[in-house]
RNA sequence: GAGCAUAUAGCUCAGUCGGUAGAGCAUCUCACUUUUAAUGAGAGGGUCGAUGGUUCGAGUCCAUCUAUGCUCACCA
């Protein structure tokens, strides 16, 4: 064996099964087989030949993948093999293939890719089976892989020591997709769920756009940001907490609607709900406003729920969502009023101040009225609406980019959509004033002056763009990950990501 | 950032009162040409998360640290 073959990948000791599995591929190569060929001309899936599969009828079929399983029987053997569709079992002879070539395969192990030719059958035992006619390794494998037997009890599949340990799932979400077959469905479904989002957009003309990530001023959010250094320019730059401000400014370019499906970036712990990066759709329609964007986001929803899931229902612990138009709308001081019998509407910040007194909730003393309200929301409101419901007109104070309500004092028009109650969505009928958002965005200096570190920044290019003129606009954020777990049925955002964020091992 | 829990073989887990480290699967050897949690016989495999401490003796008790999970806080 050579020196290359006995260097662990790792500064880590080379167990058994690894020495054994470096041994094997030794073997083969003085065999003269290439344990790493180059291509193999695959014909087949397992699963459609699974499904195709007529008793009295044989097809020929060339299928390559995972070895999951291997039952060794002397001079004949079963093993199971894994693509992407699913897995099907293959029956390998020694009088079909020869010595040297069965030789070569008692030196496959679970976890090798391969690639087998041959024709379907069904076993004596009735599994529908592939006869192999040739055998060829197309990558050997050099860990063993953590190995989940399954049984049919009574029609239910049952799995004998899944691969279930979280911190490696997480840290090692290959193995996690290859040993778990569930993980795989909910990362289609989540693309599934994405692809039927960007159709919906598309088919109503909206474009998909790409705005900077890398930012010299952060804004459209409140939020803390990661902060990065840029050496050509000798500058500080953030990574964005949001796309707002710059698909605004794509309205005032001209186009009708913008989406994008942005990474964002914000700088606070993670938990079950979130993951330092994560996905927002946002997207801006000109000329429209926060009323229609209830209704688009009904049909949204809907529209995707059935593409991902076949249904516009959901299963969220003891409830049943159901995500069919309409949703309940609901002011934000109807909603306290309904869950607390206070009523908010109208009271002074010393008034609110006393109104959370007497709902036992402690606040901070500098915090200003809209803030309390949002308080009171959270603490009562928010977690008791489980079936979609529309929260509508916030106070202005904790929307600093959101028109002022046309018919309601103090208010703005912006709603959020929550759902099994988490917030899903915000949106407003988009601020186009500039010389209120100016107003606006210095209201949030001193906020910021106070010490609120997540109140926004002045962007004066913003501003100037908004000078310049921009349409009615509704807009709007939708939370992807948070969507993937309501409709994938996963209570931890890290289910929903393929590689959420860890400490470093 | 705070509290609680967890960390033992490749995987899933036991380990009693502090006294030489266990099981199933996986791995290796032998047998077996339609098996399927294949079967039968045998074998190997451990820095018990890390570092200190208590003790004649620590997987076990104590302290600190690390990672992970859950809850809370902040947020979407």
């Amino acid at each position: 064996m050579s020196d290359l073959e006995q260097r662990p990948t790792h500064a880590e000791d080379l167990n058994d099964q690894m020495r054994q599995r470096r041994e094997k591929l030794q073997k083969l190569r003085d065999a003269n087989i290439n344990p790493y060929p180059y291509s193999f001309d695959v014909t087949h899936f397992a699963q459609p030949i699974l499904d195709a599969f007529q008793d009295g009828m044989s097809d020929t079929v060339a299928i390559a993948g995972r070895v999951m399983t291997i039952r060794n029987m002397g001079k004949a053997s079963f093993f199971h093999l894994q693509d992407s569709s699913g897995r099907i079992q293959v029956y390998v002879r020694k009088d079909d293939l020869g010595d040297a070539a069965y030789q070569a395969f008692k030196l496959y192990d679970i976890g090798d890719i391969v690639g087998v030719k041959g024709f379907t059958f069904r076993t004596k035992m009735g599994e529908i089976s592939v006869h192999a006619q040739s055998l060829e390794l197309l990558a050997k494998s050099l860990r063993p892989i953590p190995v989940a037997k399954e049984q049919e009890v009574d029609g239910k599949k049952v799995v004998y020591d899944a691969f279930s340990d979280r911190e490696m799932r997480y840290r090692q979400r290959y193995v996690d997709l290859f040993v778990n077959p569930d993980v795989r469905d909910v990362f289609r479904k989540r693309s599934k769920m994405i692809s039927s989002i960007r159709a919906f957009l598309d088919a109503r003309g909206y474009l998909e756009v790409e705005t900077p990530i890398l930012q010299p001023i952060y804004g459209g959010a409140s939020a803390r940001p990661f902060t990065t250094h840029y050496n050509a320019l000798d500058a500080t730059f953030f990574l964005r907490i949001a796309n707002e401000l710059y698909l605004k400014r794509l309205i005032v370019g001209g186009f009708d609607g913008v989406y994008e499906f942005a990474k964002n970036f914000r700088n606070e712990g993670m938990s079950r709900f979130h993951n330092p990066e994560f996905t927002m759709l946002e997207f801006y329609v000109a000329y429209k406003d926060y009323i229609w964007m209830m209704e688009t986001t009904e049909q949204l929803l809907s529209t995707v729920a059935t593409a991902v899931n076949g249904s516009t229902t959901v299963r969220v612990g003891d409830h049943e969502i159901d995500l069919a138009p309409p949703y309940r709308r609901l002011s934000m001081a109807e909603a306290i009023k309904e869950h607390t019998g206070k009523d908010i509407e109208g009271k002074s910040e010393a008034e609110l101040r006393q109104i959370a007194r007497e709902l036992s909730l402690h606040l901070d003393a500098n915090i200003g009225s809209g803030k309390i309200i949002d308080e009171i929301f959270g603490e009562f409101v928010e977690a008791r609406l489980i079936q979609p419901t529309f929260i509508t007109d916030y106070p202005i104070e904790m929307s600093p980019l959101t028109k002022k309500h046309r018919s309601k004092a103090g208010l703005v028009e912006r709603f959020e959509l929550i759902v099994a109650g988490k917030e899903l969505c915000n949106a407003y009928s988009e601020l186009n004033d500039a010389l209120d958002q100016r107003e606006r965005l210095e209201e949030q200096a001193k906020l910021r002056a106070r010490g609120d570190d997540e109140a926004m920044s002045l962007d004066e290019d913003f501003l100037r763009a908004l000078e310049y003129g921009m349409p009615p606009t509704a807009g709007i954020g939708i939370g992807i990950d948070r969507l993937a777990m309501l409709l994938l049925g996963q209570d931890s955002i890290r289910d929903v990501l393929f590689f959420p964020q860890m400490k470093p091992e």
